[in-house]
RNA sequence: GGUCCGGUAGCUCAGUGAAUAGAGCAACUGCCUUCUAAGCAGUAGGUCAUUGGUUUGAAUCCAAUCCGGAUCACCA
């Protein structure tokens, strides 16, 4: 149990016992104890005042001698300060609590529950490569399945590949049109972005054809849907529905291109999954729960044979579930998955990473399946993120504004590279440990970046200035780690080292006493992040963790300790903090060097 | 227009009922003969969009207003 926890614990049994007074548990707010003020943690005394009809400074004394008395061991002393108690922990329960932690490589990993829970992240489209807003997508699905998973749930990877549609036909029309048989191979493209080329390509093409329609007078919807290109894009999905073999065989041939170059990136960037979809056979799934539906009566059908759901009761609009040719739209295919992933997995949990450009429709997705008392109903939930903009605002692939992703790594690692050599610390390193070096600084960055911000906030980021390498990011976490690593090393080496059989002193130092303090609530930041679906939660704290070694670092010496105990505690400390640091960034996806 | 989200230091963001609102970047001052200076210590920078309300206590909750964004498609 956590301290904070255990003290909240002891203030209830007290007040139960003494006064004779129920409280419910949340009404106690045990915090840490501001700096300016002595003590570790503080109860706050106003929100039981009157239920005690006592006045905040005779309460905090009476509750202060009765915990520093009948607890003696665990508190050294109280101080009332208005209506706050704050109680200050002896130094024998942080340093029994390192010592025996310290070597614990699993800490803050909870038990399994039993539950099973389904994050569906990533689920591209397959006519363009991968820019920032997918990497923010990618890392957050990953991190939030990393997190459910520390917290002891089963946890299931999904993506759904959009791979049909009218916009794949747009980048195959192109393809057939202009390429003149190019290939990835043949271009020396990867194939994500040489496919993303013809999809640009098109739109480029039928623009010049809308305006052309224009200036004879059309309108410019008139003109877009007359336009040529346009047509034939839509007679070649036809087609593929149709399943003719032409139309087939060059749709196969530029998925895999696509899947090519995004396996590569996926690789890169840590990304996987433990089952795929593809839209391309998915998208006939939701029809038999139209029919169900019809029968319920919760859908309706209207004169021209479409088929709508109305939600107007439920503060929504109507919502069409089917054309009235009989082709399903958007919204009935993913009610068609959502009971297709709940018949393969059962999960309790159905995560949808997806950015919140798409509450709406996930809002009534929800409401669809709890009204067609879908088993996993109840279970949905719209992990919504703020898309990632530029200063200028909204990426936009015709204007060329978008931050490509394999770019954006490629670059981040020549930066770390870069400063990793001025830095001149990695001598002996071999040439694929360097690599690895580079990459995990700058791949780290770029997540570190893209977690540390509130998921459901929008974020900007301004291309002209690199990605920070000092400050609030993962170097300065991995900088730490590669520190305390290298007190290790020398210590390892000089055969002092750990050693559990000896004593480690029983006082500590305000520093050494805060970086406890600090890795004593991990298990709490690993819950916390887990329950607001938040991985900046756990971004915060490892990097405050590691500011506060730094200051630790620089104001005690491990090596030239004042004492053996002294050594032998530090030690413990550092040891601790390396596995803390380590497992917390690896819940962000983010590895940790030895050197840097 | 309806609904939802946001507005905190020059910039990017924490803080969502508790003590005198915090970080990083940028600026300025110090600190490498020392376990890694990708670091540390410090200075400066605030009408928490505005107004009213609830409360012992409000950046945080409520109401109204202003500003920005998303969405309300037989696109996905």
């Amino acid at each position: 149990m956590n301290i904070s926890d255990k003290i909240r614990e002891i203030v209830l049994e007290i007040i139960l016992e003494n006064y004779q007074t129920t409280i419910e548990p949340k009404e106690i707010l045990v915090n840490e104890t501001n700096p300016e003020f002595e003590g570790d943690y503080t109860v706050v005394l106003f929100p039981f005042l009157k239920k005690l009809k006592k006045s905040p400074e005779i309460l905090g004394k009476e509750l202060g001698e009765i915990v520093s008395s009948k607890y003696a061991d665990l508190f050294l002393a109280y101080h009332v300060i208005k209506g706050f108690l704050n109680l200050t922990i002896r130094d024998h329960f942080w340093i029994d609590f390192l010592k025996k932690r310290y070597n614990k490589k699993n800490f803050g990993q909870k038990e399994r529950t039993g539950q099973k829970v389904m994050v569906e992240y990533s689920s591209p489209n397959t006519n363009k490569p991968l820019h920032l807003g997918h990497l923010r997508n990618n890392f957050l699905g990953w991190s939030i399945a990393a997190i459910y998973q520390a917290n002891g749930y089963e946890v299931v990877k999904t993506c759904i590949a959009n791979d049909r549609g009218i916009h794949i036909c747009k980048s195959m029309l192109a393809w057939k049109l202009f390429a003149d048989g190019a290939t990835p191979e043949s271009a020396g493209i990867k194939g994500d972005h040489f496919v993303g080329h013809y999809y640009v390509l098109f739109g480029e093409e039928c623009k010049k054809q809308v305006n052309a329609l224009m200036s004879e007078g059309m309108t410019e919807e008139e003109a877009e849907k007359n336009a040529p290109l346009m047509k034939e894009a839509q007679q070649m999905l036809v087609d593929w529905e149709a399943g003719k073999p032409e139309v087939i065989g060059l749709w196969k041939k530029m998925n895999s291109w696509v899947y090519a170059g995004f396996d590569e990136t996926y690789k890169r960037i840590g990304s996987d999954f433990d089952k795929i979809y593809y839209e391309s056979e998915t998208y006939l799934l939701g029809k038999e729960l139209v029919k169900e539906g019809l029968e319920k009566n919760v859908f309706f059908r209207k004169e021209d044979g479409s088929v709508w759901i109305d939600l107007t009761e439920d503060g929504l609009d109507q919502k069409i579930v089917q054309r009235k040719d009989g082709t399903s739209v958007y919204i009935t295919q993913d009610i068609g998955l959502a009971v297709e992933k709940y018949k393969q997995y059962r999960a309790d949990l159905s995560i949808y990473v997806v950015a919140d450009e798409q509450n709406y429709h996930f809002k009534v997705l929800k409401l669809i399946c709890q009204k067609l008392k879908i088993p996993s109903a109840d279970g949905i939930f719209h992990l919504s993120y703020g898309l990632v903009e530029l200063p200028s605002g909204r990426m936009k692939t015709r204007e060329g504004t978008v931050v490509d992703a394999d770019d954006l790594l490629d670059e981040m690692a020549m930066e770390a590279e870069k400063k990793t050599k001025e830095q001149g610390k990695t001598e002996g390193l071999s040439n694929e440990e360097l690599a690895s070096l580079y990459e995990m600084i700058g791949l780290g960055g770029t997540k570190f970046f893209l977690l540390r911000v509130d998921p459901k906030k929008k974020m900007i980021f301004n291309p002209e200035e690199s990605i920070d390498l000092h400050g609030y990011t993962a170097t300065f976490i991995q900088y730490a780690h590669a520190r305390i690593k290298s007190i290790l090393r020398k210590e390892k080496e000089s055969g002092s080292g750990l050693n559990i059989e000896t004593n480690t002193g029983d006082s500590l130092f305000p520093l050494e006493k805060a970086m406890i303090l600090n890795l004593e609530k991990y298990p709490l930041v690993i819950e916390q992040a887990c329950a607001e679906m938040n991985p900046s939660v756990i971004a915060n704290y490892t990097f405050n963790l590691a500011r506060t070694f730094n200051s630790f670092y620089d104001k005690h010496s491990v090596s030239k300790a004042e004492t053996a105990d002294k050594k032998q505690l530090r030690l413990q400390l550092c040891e601790l903090t390396a596995t803390v640091i380590k497992s917390s960034m690896q819940l962000l996806g983010i590895n940790v060097p030895e050197r840097m």
